[in-house]
RNA sequence: UCCGAAAUAGCUCAGCGGUAGAGCGGAUGGCUGUUAACCAUUAGGUCGGGGGUUCAAAUCCCUCUUUCGGAGCCA
């Protein structure tokens, strides 16, 4: 007898197997019953009938409620009016633990008592394609970068300083050394890791203070960051939209069963993998004045502005050399224009908004300690940060995607809280 | 932090001055092919907290709390 999962149910037809799961739903029809039965690999629905098993076993089939977990044995076949569907014939089956009424319903439910639940709630059918779908773009990330020659580098998570001056930290105590921060970006230890291994990333959580009450925001949510030696603005980007092309092609391949779930149209992820577009931020306020939007020169974008400006493109769009006051102090100059950065947002379309923020790096120690200067930042904690410039400094460049907001994109959910499994939010810590 | 909305059964909601309702979920019974199965019966409520107006408040007013949606900031 094969204990099995039932995604490889396909490979045992009329063979006696055992499975060991969760019952999803049951429906009772006098001496039939089914059986929604899943297992984390997959449903199916399981048939229970009564002179088939006999009455005890039935009488005790009868005993599942939603949620209960229960072994199973039986044979698997082709559903009768369904080709290329799989059920099971149970002619056994032991109750492993019966659950008391379900708290989650067949029918709909409001945010708020689905959070209270996240816990049970991820077994849901679109919670648990949002959660495959995301250990496949993780993976993904990963292997590409590790195929490109880039060495995984852990940032730490307790810092001394803010990484950038313009976000709200979470304080904790840290012994008698005062005040230590959670990181809200592992890219500034990067930089230090590039001069030793040439190519490197980070993957972790990172933590933001900030107030943001949007569907795009979480005050806990993960981050990789990549950063690597020798390489410019362009090269950059090319190594962007190299992985996020990577990323789009292994999710259309591993997950389409879980895209089916979640009702994705996959026509518009296949398109996606296509060449990027790339505007400057002057073309970009360009193109959005032209719109009619109220925007100046200089200006950072809003939501709206960010989904007009992928508005009726397929692919993801790279909006390049910003205006040096609205971004990081770590960015590098542009030759050409000492008032613009060699920055680069990527702004997935379909609305999805910024999904990467990356740039070239400053690598003069002189420039860089006038911009610092400029910003009013704490030479002192930064020393070893400006050290990079002194000790064989080298052109380099950087990005960092937001993990949920690229799962966002793929499985095509509204709301960011549903790709990640226990959301952290301004008004929410439970569960 | 600002603007807007909401809070009624376990859940989703209706009721908007005059005896608290439906669907789902639960319980019980029925049905051999169901697919948020269906049919019948049934249990289940200090109408978010506090205060006020009124003969009478879930309903009108004030206040507090909580949540949701959006903005800003950002990934």
């Amino acid at each position: 007898m094969n204990t099995i999962f039932v995604k490889d149910i396909k490979d045992y037809l009329g063979q006696e197997i055992h499975l060991r799961g969760w019952v999803r739903n049951v429906r009772k029809s006098g001496k039939l019953m089914f059986i929604i039965f899943r297992d984390g690999t997959g449903t199916i629905q399981t048939v229970v009938y009564k002179p088939g098993i006999g009455e005890e076993k039935f009488e005790l089939s009868k005993t599942l409620t939603i949620e209960s977990s229960v072994e199973i044995w039986g044979t698997p076949k082709e559903h009768p009016n369904k080709p290329g569907v799989y059920e099971l014939d149970v002619t056994d089956l032991k109750p492993v633990c019966i659950s008391p009424e379900y708290p989650i319903s067949k029918k709909e439910h409001g945010p708020d008592f689905l959070l209270s639940n996240r816990h049970l709630w991820i077994r849901a059918p679109k919670q648990w394609a949002n959660l495959k779908v995301r250990h496949t773009v993780y993976h993904s990330i990963s292997e590409y970068l590790n195929n490109n020659s880039f060495t995984r580098f852990d940032s730490p998570i307790l810092t001394p300083n803010p990484c950038e001056g313009s976000t709200t930290l979470f304080e904790v105590e840290y012994f008698d050394q005062g005040s230590a921060y959670l990181s809200q970006s592992g890219q500034l230890y990067l930089e230090p890791a590039i001069m030793t291994l040439g190519r490197v990333y980070d993957f972790g959580p990172v933590f933001r203070a900030e107030k943001s009450k949007t569907r795009k925001h979480l005050t806990e949510f993960w981050m990789m960051d990549a950063e690597a030696a020798f390489v410019e603005h362009q090269e950059n980007m090319q190594i962007q939209e190299g992985l996020i092309r990577y990323v789009i092609r292994t999710v259309l391949e591993k997950c389409s069963n879980e895209l089916e779930i979640l009702e994705r149209d996959v026509e518009q992820l296949k398109k996606a993998d296509a060449p990027f577009k790339v505007m400057t931020h002057y073309e970009a306020i360009e193109l959005l004045r032209s719109k009619g939007c109220e925007i100046e020169h200089g200006e950072d974008f809003g939501a709206n502005e960010e989904a007009l400006l992928t508005e009726g493109s397929d692919v993801a769009l790279f909006i390049e050399k910003w205006p040096k006051k609205i971004k990081a102090f770590y960015m590098k100059q542009d030759p050409e224009n000492p008032d613009l950065v060699l920055g680069s947002d990527l702004i997935a379309p379909e609305g999805f908004g910024e999904i990467i923020g990356g740039s070239q790096r400053e690598d003069d120690y002189d420039v860089l300690l006038a911009r610092m200067e400029e910003e009013k930042l704490d030479i002192q904690t930064y020393e070893w940060y400006l050290d990079m410039r002194k000790y064989g400094s080298v052109p380099h460049s950087g990005f960092g995607i937001g993990l949920e907001r690229l799962v966002q994109w793929m499985t095509g959910t509204k709301h960011i809280r549903e790709v990640i499994p226990f959301p952290r939010m301004i008004y929410r810590i439970y569960p």
